[in-house]
DNA sequence: ACCTAAAGTAAAACACACTTTACATTAAGA
DNA sequence: TCTTAATGTAAAGTGTGTTTTACTTTAGGT
């Protein structure tokens, strides 16, 4: 699984510590997803899409 | 996280072994899933939703 | 060149997602 | 009522998601 969350974190000007924060998970977890480590559960992504409010496809595609 | 596999299932006529099937995953994975026992991963949602033809969103909802 | 913030990485530990095997319960048709 | 398909459930095992601690590397500002 691909994910956007580095651009969007860019957009938003937040650092890994700042989403971190915000979603409430570890600063490495944030890294680990970014750099495609492992994919978040599910209930994660979908805190993830809440708050750059967007949906979750739109952030996470299923390609390699 | 709620989910609406029962229904959707339901809507086509599939048994839990046969969903199981479809997505490559054990029956008890589909009935854990649909009793709530636990989320899906993040792949296997997109696998879900890919073979329903919905998004995330309206298979799953992050109330309680 | 130095300092510092940000990002990357790694190991150990714990919780969750999923499998296989196996058995119990439910429901519905004959 | 008997059978059988479907569903529910449980235990043990494997792999993945997440945490904490801690250290290294990168990049930018001064």
């Amino acid at each position: 699984m691909k994910n956007r969350l580095k651009v969007l974190r860019a957009e938003h000007d937040w650092t890994q510590a700042d989403l971190a924060e915000k979603l409430e998970v570890s600063r490495q977890t944030i890294n680990a997803i970014e750099k495609g480590k492992y994919d978040p559960s599910l209930p994660l992504a979908f805190k993830i899409a809440r708050l750059f409010a967007v949906n979750i496809e739109s952030i996470f595609s299923d390609e390699a």
